[in-house]
DNA sequence: TTGTAAGCGTTATCAG
DNA sequence: CTGATAACGCTTACAA
């Protein structure tokens, strides 16, 4: 294989191995009738020559460039890496590359990357931004680009979605804990731009309380486990928050409170408890392990792309999928 | 804008608006002068057909596709997430895409993702492989294709390398370790697939028990929390494997170690000590707080995209970069 | 079985 | 300032 060469087109295999791009084409994808010889004789000239297809000129000529498109706020997020992985599993497995849109939480951001999506060219698209709202999303539908949607709710004809039965979870988390005596308020950490699915618990959180009668409260926090360990400790050494129950968004924010009561001298679960919405292997690697609401990303992940490639080759059944969060339960509640 | 259509075309935007292709892709470039009038009348339309350039053929056309491909083993685990993460806000900035290959822990995969990445097209490589070897990489940068190499030596006219110098922050621990009156003999746990850059640190473990002829061992362990936890906790169990320090090659499997010993009613740091190699945030989070080595992967890949722009651009000076790694101390370890 | 030629949706170089 | 027209590298009828 020649080194250090500019590309090698399919023209020039073709010249090289005396036969036209048409036959070379064939060779390359296997397609049509070429004699044994002249295939043994392309395929060594391929192989000296080093050539590899342009996969753009491929995706123009072909209308398929075998490439999804993936929106997510950010790859830093275990549950975000979880899914991610999810999908790349599959998507080798189905022959696609993925290409990478992050929005970094800010709508804008999120919104620009919906037009990048489009002129990219993407056979098809998995969003999983909690950022966007319907109308975002039927921008990249509207191109008619075979589109999952991870907790969203969105209709289309080329378009399926997956959803998190976060709601009844949360709802059912907290009746049960009052129903067998819990008796610490419970506070909601609030945060700025964590996106849909979290509003959604904020919401549910608010309209159980309202529906029992009884008192909570919702508590803005950075998403840092820094800040928030700091906030806490300070907190906690002077006495105050808690005979608290905290409900916290993710692992790394739980794990702040609990570690930031115990630092404080506090004890876990009876001091305060803690609860994580979004666990991952970390709530129970983490000491108290964190009572939390698991949901499997990978496979969400997985299942994404497969519902992505039913939908590309048109044979597609379901076009909703659900996951339920699966309750764990860890040190940092009492067991009631 | 127009819903549901097939894909508007340059040339379709052209006719409704009156002017040739050419004019409209001067008003979509900004490049070439267009009155003012003719400027307006185009870019109504284009927004009325919601009209967006195909980058597939814009790239064929100018050979450039704002295109990086991204070769990693895998988005899920926490360090290259951080580096994943780095590179995607450099690459925001700069206006790039990112393709990602992921090889999942196989030199096989390895390689045909290194073909892939060279069908698909991009302008510039990152490549974060342990697997992968210096011949492999030099099919890529073989078809001229700028590359930025993590924790991997390579030599080229459009190359550039990032480094991890973990050999010598290895080597130092190690002795001062002993120099310090440490007394508890070392274990290096060692597991298939997890890259060069630890190899390396255990060759350098060997060498430098050798050269100070000290016991020292090497165990097998599994790639996963659970497993090693198990084990180790039956291990710990029956009396076995305390006394020992144990050098863990991430957070997760040090976690495990820590939390076996400390379930199995042993003492950290007094029983059993642990160092992990590539410490996170979680190095933090978890009790007792791990001692470890951190690198800062964000900052690794933001410095890997900014050096694969300079060589976009022909105006890179330095082709190496080398970050060391840094020892903070946790409760994981006992001071001396 | 093989070759010719017309696209695919842009950019870019010329003339006008 | 604007419009033809030739690339870009490949696929794919249609002919031979």
């Amino acid at each position: 294989m020649q080194n250090l060469k500019d590309r090698v087109t399919i023209y020039q295999v073709a010249q090289a191995s005396g036969v036209s791009l048409a036959t070379v084409s064939r060779v390359i994808n296997k397609r049509g009738s070429v004699t044994e010889a002249t295939r043994k004789k392309v395929e060594a000239t391929i192989a000296s020559l080093g050539y590899k297809p342009s996969g753009l000129a491929q995706a123009l000529a072909t209308n398929r460039t075998t490439n999804i498109g993936v929106v997510i706020p950010s790859a830093n997020y275990v549950y975000i890496a979880n899914m991610l992985s999810g999908i790349t599993e599959v998507a080798r497995e189905k022959n696609y590359c993925l290409t990478l849109f992050s929005t970094s939480h800010s709508r804008e951001e999120a919104i620009s990357m919906i037009e990048k999506v489009i002129t990219t060219h993407v056979d098809g698209a998995i969003i999983f931004d909690d950022q966007l709202g319907p109308e975002d999303i039927n921008k990249i539908t509207s191109y008619n680009i075979p589109t999952v949607v991870v907790d969203n709710k969105i209709s289309g004809d080329r378009v399926c979605d997956i959803h998190f039965s976060y709601d009844a979870a949360m709802k059912n988390f907290i009746m049960d804990y009052y129903a067998k005596g819990g008796d610490k308020p419970m506070t909601f950490l609030h945060a700025h731009n964590t996106g849909r699915l979290l509003s959604r618990c904020e919401k549910m959180f608010i309209k159980t309380h309202e529906e029992l009668g009884r008192p909570y409260h919702v508590m803005n926090c950075s998403d840092s486990y820094t800040h928030t360990y700091n906030e806490f400790f300070e907190s906690f050494k002077s006495g105050n928050s808690k005979d608290t129950f905290y409900i916290c968004y993710r692992d790394s924010i739980a794990a702040a409170v609990e570690n930031a009561a115990m630092d404080a001298g506090l004890n876990v679960p009876q001091d305060i408890e803690v609860l994580s919405l979004v666990g991952t292997k970390y709530a129970y690697i983490v000491r108290p392990t964190l009572t939390a609401m698991h949901i499997d990303m990978q496979e969400a992940g997985k299942r994404a792309m497969y519902m992505l490639t039913d939908l590309l080759n048109q044979e597609l059944v379901e076009k909703t999928s659900r996951l339920e969060p699966r309750l764990v339960l860890g040190q940092s509640t009492i067991k009631r």
